[in-house]
DNA sequence: GTCTATAGCTGGATAGAC
DNA sequence: GTCTATCCAGCTATAGAC
């Protein structure tokens, strides 16, 4: 599909030069054609962050909906979830800058993006819901601030590692190695075991 | 001076449209210069940035180092610190961006600013070997995994909050309100009163 | 130190032929 | 659906007059 190959192409300048960088006329060159034929296909460069946004949310979403379906939310997965934004993060470096970091300037998603996102921060909102009612966790905060606490941290050492590090295999540098400890931090205020 | 009102007017630009969004022409047009007439200042625009990083570095090291140097790093003294942290990016969301989120493609800080940089960095670790040495904290982490951990949780908190809401004063919103929450998510695993 | 002039390149987007 | 031609604008940076 033409289509597809556009989105292709647009990550892969996106990965190699930053979010920002995305250019119609170095898309259109690397898909061999000429930049106003992209107009066929998309309506505008903004068009095409959005679809690469909206994209980009349904693709994580489902991924962390699968990881999550057999456990549920639980102490023991807590570090396979961060550890999982973070690979997510390095796989998909144009993606992850795009939807949570939003550094294009003007670029504001469109309704129909804006459905999967808030779709996932409710997700979220809903899976620490069934812990806290499971008495899995005790934080002290509706699940709401509890998701954002936790998403605070996960982000936190993803965003550092990007900025930092970027190259460094996961296991390796200065943050990844960290994974443990953060979940520990949350398991050591909210989820010990023992009489309340 | 002129070199000052010229590094004023792309902050301006930075803070109004985005760090990535700086042009020297609009630089010039806001100093009542010719765009030319900046290259007696800054030798290109790399160098403009260059200066604004290390200036905000040693900036926000020496706001760190005023808000600890009274009390030294104790756990009372957590909550300010990731507030401040915060406010600093609330006030300075040109400099907060430019500091630590590398948003501007093929930047590289001088050596020069690195050494601010890296001061930065050298002091939080200084700080946390303190409190690591006087028992005032055990993580069992050394005191540089410390540092970046609980870095981590702050820049997650205030880079969720520049993107998702950065107009949201203090005190309201969904992260700035979580900030208690934070700091006793470290009080509570690291800084427990009582026997070992 | 500031200017004009200009090089040299990039970009997004549209009109209209085929 | 793809193209040519084009518009209009932006940008960084340099040369050289004053």
């Amino acid at each position: 599909m033409v289509r597809e190959s556009i989105l292709v192409a647009a990550r892969d300048i996106m990965r190699a030069e930053g979010v920002g960088a995305l250019s119609l006329n170095e898309v259109a060159r690397r898909v061999g054609m000429k930049p106003p034929s992209l107009y066929t296909y998309f309506a505008s460069k903004h068009a095409l962050y959005d679809e690469l946004f909206r994209g980009g949310m349904i693709t994580y979403r489902r991924r962390l909906a699968k990881l999550l379906q057999s456990h549920g939310l639980t102490a023991d997965v807590i570090p396979a979830v961060i550890a999982d934004y973070m690979a997510f993060a390095d796989e998909n470096p144009d993606l992850y800058a795009l939807l949570f970091e939003r550094p294009v300037p003007g670029f504001v998603p469109s309704e129909e993006s804006m459905v999967e996102a808030r779709g996932l921060l409710e997700d979220g909102e809903r899976w620490w819901q069934q812990a806290l009612d499971a008495g899995i966790a005790r934080s002290g905060l509706d699940a709401a601030a509890t998701r954002d606490l936790v998403l605070a941290l996960m982000h936190g050492l993803t965003s550092l590692k990007r900025a930092n590090e970027p190259d460094a295999p996961i296991g390796s540098g200065r943050f990844s190695p960290l994974i443990p400890a953060a979940a520990g931090l949350i398991e050591a205020a909210w989820m010990r075991q023992g009489p309340e």
